[in-house]
DNA sequence: CTAGCCCCTAGAGGCGGCTCTAGGTCAACT
DNA sequence: AGTTGACCTAGAGCCGCCTCTAGGGGCTAG
């Protein structure tokens, strides 16, 4: 066998292999682990490696996209602690989230108005290039 | 006098004043200065204190947004050694400040499909609060 | 048996970007 | 004369988020 079996039946994953799907490095996702970002623990084979399910991929992956918009790490440990906790928790699951979306409305507003700064920028650039004038640009 | 003269004919700022309008802590506009973020060397009074001028103030908002849009300390400097050289280096500005556009246009993307997902598991948990149902989520 | 590879833990290290401290100067008020 | 307060420098420290190291285990192929 090239490596350790896939074993497409009941597919546990290695820890590379998580790393592949989520584009975690494997330092990150041991890291992750520690710090509590994980709804369920892993299981552990024989000799102490973990085996991962696909539903570790999937909360991972929106992990990922939480901590892509900003979700400082700490807020998304209280986040898998109420998710691990189970169902009864929903008004503050939704607490976190609306908080986070509100903050990701803002980055998106705070960067499109960067984005027009640079885009003026751009084009003051293009034009004094364009005609090669002797203008002067801050 | 309260505090040193602002002198409205003509306007010296103290660093206070530039942090105030900036935005910037007077810790942060040391550090700028120091790692090279300033087009202009600051003037200084008898005694040493930093005299700004308005485009100085002009020059930091600039680099706030460059800033709040992700550019890299690096990357102002960069583009400031430049400025600093004075007209001539057009093309390298506009490469510079293309590839930050390109950086933001992407941010944003990610920062959308993001807000997307976060926006369902909202919507997701407003039903589940609402209803207060015994179905569970992730 | 050895080599190669993937995995483990605990903890140190690094990077970006500030932020703060220590110790001092100077000018202005009281 | 003393106090206050804004400023100075050099350099240490901190926070977030990983990333890497040291030292070791164990499977599998050749």
């Amino acid at each position: 066998m090239l490596a350790r079996m896939p074993d497409a039946a009941a597919p546990g994953l290695t820890i590379s292999q998580v790393a592949e799907r989520t584009g975690l490095s494997v330092h990150a996702l041991r890291f992750y682990e520690r710090e509590g970002i994980l709804a369920h623990p892993v299981r552990r084979e024989a000799g102490g490696r973990r085996v991962y399910a696909e539903r570790d991929v999937e909360w991972l992956s929106v992990c990922v996209v939480l901590r892509a918009s900003g979700m400082p790490l700490p807020d998304i440990r209280a986040y898998t602690d109420l998710v691990r906790q189970g169902p009864g928790n929903e008004e503050q699951r939704l607490v976190l989230m609306r908080r986070h979306q509100e903050r990701v409305v803002e980055q998106m507003a705070r960067l499109s108005e960067s984005y027009d700064l640079i885009s003026y920028k751009v084009r003051v650039y293009e034009d004094l290039v364009e005609q090669g004038g002797e203008a002067r640009a801050c």
